[in-house]
DNA sequence: CTTAAAAAATGAACTCATTCAATCTTTTTC
DNA sequence: GAAAAAGATTGAATGAGTTCATTTTTTAAG
């Protein structure tokens, strides 16, 4: 059986986690302190450091549990694609982007995006960086399946297409939480506006 | 003539902000306290507050300056870009990139990066974003003057494509600040075989 | 020139995030 | 099962960013 130190420490690591993230609904970031996290979580706040490097490095983890959920979702869509290029493009994007504000507001993203920024070298920092690569990896694997499937032109470089449209979406994604009044829709349109000309370019002629 | 209290403001800021790229650049951003800087520019703690939202401002504010130099050196090769697609936009961007570590440390573009993203009110970062999509219709303005010329085929959305093919760099420009072992010419390699297929594919088919 | 009002500067006090030496708990050894 | 070693927890102390009531300086009014 696993020892009684690694179940306290599961447990241990469990309640901080759930702590903060019901602190950061409540009250919001910059309100939830350390001591009222670890108040919650019933262990003081010495411990709470040995689990977290700081602050930043909690709120990137509740934003990964987040993020692989909307991997996950991905999936669905890139097994099994709508026919034409932007429509199969688009209908994973909305996925990402509809996924983006269930639990999370934009206020939490803004600040995982900088811890993540700001301390690279962070555990839960590195583990943001890997789940947005798989992200990438799971565009181009859906560009790769449409060349597959002859709606996009044999000879295009999939990987590198996926990555462009990636970035993209990432980087409108950024400017969609930097600004409270940017709706989820519009920031849909600008991007479908955005891959418009690649999808079209890329895609057999007689399939557009 | 200008009143004193106004020149006095503005020699007040001028030091505070050359007091903290100075310290910035010779201690490193995290070494550099404002009580330090408030000493070197000879004015209070206070009055740091009062022309500065907090300490990620002010180094938002001295990349800003930073940011403001690589937009005017891009005047002269959207003025007179390249032949081809590929070589135009590559030329701009490298010369982007080749500026961005001149006066900046790849520590400095992180935190300046977060503060941007995390406070996206704070004055320091509006002018820091505007910036940013001053740089994204530089982007735009090249593949348009490419359309005009002929290189580029009529009928291609040129802003559209700028905003992807920026937003792109810009993607990779963070993933680069983020990773110090990565070398500025790695970046450039990756970024342009990002780029190809787009660049190609709208090219007018003559001219590729 | 004096006085009142407005604008800015000041720095001591405050708030947290973070650290670390001391203490306690669990595991391993004999 | 006692003792030693290893692993974790603890919370008071630290230190840096930020605030704000007070003071000083500048401008405007009479």
């Amino acid at each position: 059986m696993t020892g009684l130190r690694a179940r306290q420490k599961a447990d241990r690591n469990r309640r901080i986690l759930q702590a903060a993230a019901s602190l950061f609904r409540e009250v919001g970031y910059d309100s939830a302190r350390i001591e009222d996290i670890a108040e919650r979580a019933e262990v003081s706040v010495g411990t709470f450091y040995n689990y977290y490097e700081n602050k930043g490095d909690i709120l990137v983890a509740t934003v990964s549990m987040e993020v692989e959920e909307v991997l996950e979702s991905g999936k669905a869509i890139v097994e099994n694609p709508p026919a034409t290029t932007l429509d199969a493009l688009q209908a994973l994007i909305d996925q990402y982007f509809d996924h983006s504000l269930v639990y999370l507001s934009k206020e939490m993203w803004r600040i995982a995006m900088a811890t993540s920024i700001q301390q690279p070298e962070s555990p839960f920092s590195r583990r943001y960086t890997e789940l947005d690569g798989r992200l990438c990896d799971q565009v181009s694997m859906l560009v790769q399946k449409l060349q597959l499937r002859g709606a996009v032109m044999p000879g295009i470089d999939a990987v590198a297409v996926g990555q462009m449209v990636f970035n993209n979406l990432n980087m409108m994604f950024i400017e969609f939480v930097r600004e409270d009044a940017l709706t989820l829709e519009a920031l849909k349109e600008r991007v479908a506006r955005q891959n418009r000309p690649l999808a079209l370019l890329i895609s057999s002629p007689r399939i557009q």
